[in-house]
DNA sequence: TTAGGGTTAG
């Protein structure tokens, strides 16, 4: 051979040094020199010329080497094979294996059936790799022929073949099946428990995972780190901080904190439990800090509701230089929803289209849902009709979206849709369904689709959706039957219940029923200051002035915390803060002029201050001064003045929006020609020409 | 030659 002259670059040296003297059994040089394409051509091609490659044994060699070398490719394998004249079931095993690894599981079970037709018997190699292959691919049926075979071949449980079989079961949706050959198994090892473990991962079944945990630990059996993986997942899915913390322990204890996986799955653990200290603890501590590792940390904090600690923690991630994957932008677009982060979510959207071509469910069903709290519903409607492929979520975000934005009666038309389209609603979607019914007023529909929950879907009603039609009743002013409905509810009705038709009773001025409710409240638990106000504005609606002015003392009285109005709005990526009469910022009288002279203007277009809710503790002549320092009219005075004429303002509020503000704010819009968004606790306000789009339902 | 794992959306 020329090159042993003229010496190659190292790597063809050695493959074409050890050709020139090929050993008798060439197995392991094959595989072990064979790490690059070229190498592999190259004793190929010797093998050829050699002749050797008629050998059934070199044949075969070769054939693993191609099934092992190559990364995503069988073809060259396949080659081979071709050419061998009757393979063997070595040859067969290898390439089944080959087809397994390599993405193609349905061609292993296609090679399977092949060698079975062309007589050649497996061998308890043979099952292990197709079966492996069965429950990659879920394919159950296939998997019990596969059985089937086994036993006509007097291949028993034990071993290798006894765990894959269960490991298909169990990851086919025969868990069943799986547990009765597990209650068989002779010799049940690590990996016998292992395959049990995967299959109730995979269906979702924790309660599952624990308990078998449990038996585990009192057969004695020695359980490993990926078992630990699984039973961690299983606690932070369960929020079962107790084993979960025994198995950090265990952990801590015997030293497996190098395990990255093992960490990561602590992390997610604590997080999932709530404590996010000792998340965060463990996370620091951790070396190398994998794109998995920095989304379950996020996800926690966006479980969390702390969304103000995802954000930073992302932009940390990104300093990290740690690419972002699909996992890490769903959860932080999820806190960019819960903050009305506008632009942070507008920049993650830029990055998908710029990073992903197609747009996945997840991905998209995120997306959708963080325009609509951004209140851009058309935005959010824009994203979802690109989704290629969408499931239940999205159909429930994008309803529960619109109905939030005041479009009930899209909303329902997108519900129809959905059925249209076979995607069967759940019991949030109905949610979204019926806050559609009460935000647009629609009554009978709301009733309709109640009843049709149960009925025609088989899904119970819970306490929200009772909440919801209670909810739909009241606005409606139907106070009395949204009463009856709650004494006729067959499961206890909470505070909220009793809490929605006080509301309805103080818009529809019901003393009657307004009283009842404050008693059924104070039975359960001691009044908020909330509940004093609705009820000090509701006597104060119907001119019971002295009433109303008791009801507030006894805020004071009882030292009851009243939660502050608090607005915030956005420029140019910051958000400021605004409470009701705060006079804490520097700028305040600049603001305190703005409001006066924004309140002026719409005066004179004919708005009435209302107040009727005015704090009742405030002498009459300050009445509607401190009316118009109502964080949102500060707020919206203050982007008056900061943006440009007829950019859209966005308003988020911590509280309901109080009837005045909402008069206001529908004058505002008009008379400055702008469009304001306001998002309060509950839902939002698209002001725009002299009207909202609730419809002054709310 | 043969088996097992973590983070996500309403």
């Amino acid at each position: 051979m020329d090159f042993a002259i003229t010496p190659p670059p190292a790597k063809t040296v050695s493959a074409a040094m050890a050709i020139s003297q090929f050993p008798e059994n060439p197995k392991s040089l094959i595989l072990h020199q064979c790490k690059t394409p070229r190498d592999l051509n190259q004793v190929h091609a010797h093998l050829i010329k050699t002749r050797l490659i008629f050998n059934p044994s070199i044949a075969e060699n070769i054939l693993e080497s191609a099934a092992l070398v190559l990364a995503n490719s069988m073809e060259y394998a396949v080659s081979i094979f071709d050419k061998i004249a009757g393979p063997n079931s070595s040859a067969y095993n290898v390439m089944i294996r080959g087809f397994t690894y390599k993405q193609s599981p349905e061609r292993a079970v296609a090679l399977f059936e092949e060698m079975c037709q062309n007589s050649v018997q497996p061998d308890e190699f043979t099952f292990p790799c197709v079966l492996k292959a069965c429950s990659r691919l879920g394919a159950l049926s296939e998997g019990k022929q596969i059985h089937a075979q086994v036993l006509k071949l007097g291949f028993g449980l034990e071993g290798f073949v006894g765990n894959t079989l269960i490991h298909m079961y169990a990851s086919c949706g025969g868990i069943h099946i799986a547990h009765k050959l597990f209650d068989r198994m002779p010799d049940r090892g690590v990996m016998t428990w292992n395959s049990m473990f995967a299959g109730y991962s995979r269906s979702g079944n924790w309660i599952e995972v624990t308990e078998l945990f449990r038996k585990m630990l009192e057969s004695g059996v020695q359980f490993d780190e990926v078992t630990m993986i699984t039973v961690l997942t299983a606690c932070a899915r369960l929020a079962d901080i107790e084993l979960g913390k025994w198995v950090g322990d265990y952990i801590k204890a015997n030293g497996l904190k190098r395990n990255p996986t093992l960490t990561t799955c602590l992390v997610d653990m604590y997080a999932k439990c709530g404590s996010l200290d000792l998340a965060r603890i463990l996370f620091d501590q951790m070396e190398q800090k994998d794109v998995v590792a920095w989304s379950a940390m996020i996800s926690g904090y966006s479980q969390a509701r702390k969304c103000k600690e995802a954000l930073d923690l992302f932009h940390q991630m990104q300093a990290a230089e740690v690419d972002p994957n699909e996992v890490t932008v769903v959860s932080v677009l999820s806190s960019c929803a819960v903050l009305g982060a506008l632009e942070t979510g507008r920049w993650l959207h830029l990055f998908v289209k710029k990073r992903w071509v197609k747009l996945t469910v997840p991905l998209g069903t995120a997306l959708v849902d963080f325009y609509a709290k951004c209140g851009m519903i058309d935005k959010a409607i824009e994203v979802f009709m690109e989704m290629r492929c969408k499931n239940v979520f999205s159909w429930t975000a994008l309803i529960q979206g619109l109905a939030s934005n005041g479009q009930g009666k899209r909303a329902l038309d997108f519900f129809r849709q959905m059925q249209e389209e076979n995607v069967p609603p759940n019991d949030v979607t109905f949610l979204g369904v019926l806050s559609a019914c009460s935000h647009s007023g629609l009554v009978e529909e709301g009733r309709d689709f109640f009843v049709s929950m149960n009925r025609d879907f088989d899904i119970e009603p819970r306490m929200e959706h009772y909440g919801s039609m209670v909810d739909i009743l009241g606005r409606a002013g139907r106070i009395e039957e949204a009463y009856q409905f709650i004494n006729n509810m067959p499961i206890m009705p909470n505070t909220v219940i009793w809490r929605t038709l006080l509301a309805s009773c103080r818009a529809h001025k019901n003393v009657v029923f307004g009283d009842e409710s404050i008693k059924r409240i104070a039975e359960i638990e001691p009044l908020h200051s909330g509940d004093y106000i609705l009820l000090s504005n509701l006597y104060a609606s119907v001119g019971r002035l002295e009433d109303a002015m008791r009801v507030r003392s006894l805020i004071k009285e009882k030292g009851i915390k009243k939660a502050p109005g608090c607005s915030l709005v956005e420029l140019d990526g910051v958000v400021h803060e605004f409470l009701s009469e705060d006079d804490s910022r520097s700028c305040s009288s600049e603001i305190y002029r703005a409001t006066e002279d924004m309140i002026n203007r719409i005066r004179s277009a004919g708005y009435v201050p209302n107040v009727e809710e005015v704090r009742l503790d405030v002498e009459e002549d300050d009445k509607e001064v401190s009316l118009s320092h109502h964080s949102e009219k500060l707020a919206i005075a203050f982007a008056l003045i900061k943006t440009r004429p007829r950019t859209t303002i966005r308003i988020s509020k911590n509280l309901r929006v109080c009837s005045d503000c909402h008069n206001a704010a529908k004058v505002i819009s008009k008379v400055f020609d702008r469009e304001i968004i306001v998002r309060d606790r509950n839902r939002f306000h698209h002001f725009k020409d002299g009207s909202c789009s609730c419809n002054d339902f709310w």
